[in-house]
DNA sequence: GCAAGGTC
């Protein structure tokens, strides 16, 4: 029995043929000495395997594994492909812009070819296969992964009919779990496989219509026009729409003043403040009555006063998502910037796999031997042994699985002076968070003091902090919060050293910071780990937003308590609601200063959005619900409960009544451009 | 010249 093997990408074809083929990784590789085993190869395979290597990353590694009950004992070849093989395409007729018109391509016949850069790797499969009588599939289990899989199918049956497939199921790459996949082979899952090829259709034809129906439209309106691409896609305009609305919000943002009692104390040497239990009021007269009756009562009270033991929680392990918020927050650089380095890491095997949704460890990783290897750090190599020593505990375990990816952790120690500044700041960052993660909470004691001052009732909030753990060497987490507070006991009365009425105004939210946005786009489903940094520089390579420094904006600097930044209009719906932890949006602390940069669409972004928000009253082009419905109807097909053919004809039918919609009504999409870019009134 | 998703 001969078996072919394939992965998504090379690492996984390496790390299982290292498992199967019994740990001997240096004989399995066709690069270097044939072991033992070589004698059982048929010669004539391993030197075909041996020459026809398609790219210099793609390697085909030969040993021998016993499958147990369907197969047996075979020889397998493994090997890898890069991602996706093959690519939907419109036939050549499509290919103009003028002719036929894009709405056409809502029914043009699509087709799916190899890649034009992947022509190689499909070779060694299909080529591979005419030797093999089973091809097992090793790709990520994820949707996009069983759909890769499938390709591989495909590309596998071109050189052989008569295959036994069959798939893996792992979730990581620890010895057991992949020897145990490789004993309980499964089958691959169509309907997995359909619901991505449904997804890549309609992202296709609604990208490709709506793309040319905007760019050849608005041509006509000369300007800056006349050059530009004007593209929609499924997750970049959904991405724009965010920066949009959060543009208009604060643009139409209205301050309302309000006013605030607040009550200091000095004892001990420290000033006390406590805030008032109403906030604020919106009303002038009242709080001057209010605060009339604290002066004229002169002595306050303490109603309640608790200590209790709190903690700070760490960090949960380590996702894409919550690694590019904290690289464009801490460490000044983009997502895109992010990704790269991480992709660099990764590469040279010093982190592991940098895309995953991954915010749990499995329990099977020996993640102390992980630790170890990082007390050699002058930085951060005293924490590691530490945690050697025993402090080591077990990391928090979040929610999301992707089941294909462990968290981003290092995987080994490099040395800063091998990396490149941007590397060297985001593998100081995985490994700070890693060991931040099986480190322990902080700890300390909170205290709380009620006081009723007249009539009016204030609380003042203080934390001692006594052990700083996964704080020492997590320096992105702050427990300043408040101080420490002085002896008060119940009952006992004072009098304040200054009680004062302020006065404020709510102030605007802020614009998207790039973690905001990808917080948002997160929570909305717009994107994968992998993509979301792409759409973001997308929509500024098209002209639509622009990535600004973040002024020093008057409202910030409000003189008022902790509450008056956040305007109750508009603030606190701001870009909240992601998953997880680190999206501050409050204009404040920003890791060290300056750097922040915010998203501001431009005079373009915002006519487009616009102008679809204006023309479309049901389903407009510009809000994520698209997205989110997509995202559904693969889960339904995925599920069951409807097929791949339904979702298309429904989805089709829908995109082609926005789009005709979009055509009846495109002199309103036109009044937009005019009106914000062209800056012309009226038409 | 157009999408989004994998991956290098």
């Amino acid at each position: 029995m001969r078996v072919l093997c394939v992965a998504e990408k090379p690492s996984i074809a390496k790390a299982v043929a290292g498992h199967l083929s019994g740990g001997q990784v240096q004989s399995v590789s066709l690069k270097s000495h044939i072991g033992p085993s070589a004698a059982m190869l048929n010669i004539g395979l391993l030197t075909h395997a041996q020459h026809n290597t398609p790219e210099k990353y793609i390697k085909n590694y030969v040993f021998e594994y016993d499958f147990g009950h369907p197969w047996g004992r075979c020889h397998v070849t493994m090997t890898s492909v890069l991602g996706h093989i093959t690519s939907a395409v419109f036939p050549p007729e499509y290919k103009r812009w003028d002719h036929p018109p894009p709405d056409r391509l809502f029914d043009a016949p699509v087709n799916v070819i190899i890649a034009e850069d992947k022509t190689k790797v499909a070779d060694n499969i299909e080529k591979q296969a005419r030797y093999a009588n089973a091809l097992c599939i090793w790709t990520d289990c994820d949707r996009e992964g069983e759909h890769i899989g499938y390709e591989i199918c495909e590309a596998a049956r071109k050189g052989n009919r008569t295959l036994d497939i069959k798939r893996a199921k792992f979730s990581n790459i620890e010895r057991a779990h992949i020897l145990n996949a490789a004993r309980n082979l499964i089958d691959l899952d169509h309907k997995q496989v359909n619901a991505v090829s449904s997804r890549i259709e309609l992202d296709l034809r609604i990208g490709y219509a709506f793309t040319r129906f905007l760019t050849t439209n608005l041509r006509t309106l000369g300007g800056p026009f006349e050059k530009l691409v004007l593209s929609y896609g499924s997750c970049q305009f959904p991405t724009l729409g965010f920066v949009v609305d959060r543009y208009f919000r604060v643009r139409n943002f209205k301050p309302e003043p309000f006013w605030s009692i607040k009550v200091m104390h000095k004892r001990e040497g420290m000033d006390v403040n406590f805030s008032w239990s109403r906030t604020r009021l919106f009303d002038r007269a009242s709080t001057i009555v209010l605060y009339e009756r604290c002066l004229a009562a002169k002595m306050a009270k303490v109603t309640k006063v608790q200590e209790k033991p709190t903690k700070k929680w760490k960090p949960l392990p380590l996702t894409t998502v919550e690694l590019q918020k904290m690289a464009t927050i801490f460490l000044h650089m983009t997502g895109q910037q992010a990704m790269e380095a991480a992709e660099n890491l990764y590469n040279k095997g010093f982190i592991s796999y940098p895309r995953t949704e991954t915010d749990r460890f499995d329990s099977g990783m020996n993640l102390r031997a992980l630790v170890q290897k990082q007390t050699q750090s002058n930085s951060w190599g005293e924490f590691a042994q530490n945690l050697v020593n025993g402090g080591f505990q077990q990391p928090r375990q979040g929610r999301n699985d992707d089941k294909a990816h462990p968290p981003i952790h290092p995987i080994t120690y490099v040395a800063p002076t091998a990396l490149s500044d941007k590397e060297k700041k985001i593998y100081e960052f995985v490994v700070r968070r890693f060991l931040a993660c099986c480190s322990e909470d902080a700890k300390g004691v909170a205290t709380d003091v009620d006081i009723l001052y007249g009539e009016e009732s204030f609380h003042a909030h203080g934390v001692v902090v006594l052990e700083r753990n996964y704080l020492d060497v997590y320096i992105y987490d702050k427990w300043t919060g408040t101080a420490q507070l002085p002896k008060f006991t119940v009952g006992e009365t004072f009098e304040p050293t200054e009680a004062l009425m302020t006065e404020g105004k709510t102030a605007p939210p802020n614009y998207l910071t790039e973690a905001d946005l990808i917080a948002l786009m997160d929570a909305n489903g717009i994107g994968t780990d992998a993509t979301m940094a792409e759409h973001i520089q997308k929509i500024q390579d098209r002209e639509y937003v622009c990535a600004v420094p973040r002024t020093a904006r008057a409202a910030d600097g409000e003189d008022d308590d902790e509450g008056a930044p956040t305007g109750r209009g508009g603030g606190s719906r701001g870009g909240r609601g992601g998953r997880g932890r680190g999206a501050r949006s409050g204009g404040s602390t920003v890791g060290g200063r300056g750097g922040v940069k915010e998203f501001i669409p431009t005079k373009l972004g915002v006519a487009l959005i616009e102008g679809f928000d204006r023309m479309n009253f049901e389903t407009s082009l510009g809000k994520p619900f698209l997205r989110k419905e997509m995202e559904l109807k693969m889960k339904a097909i995925c599920e069951g409960r409807t097929t791949k053919e339904a979702v298309l004809n429904e989805s089709i039918r829908q995109y082609r009544q926005v789009y005709l919609q979009s055509q009846e009504k495109l002199n309103i999409l036109k009044a937009a451009c005019r009106q914000y870019v062209l800056q012309q009134n009226g038409g």
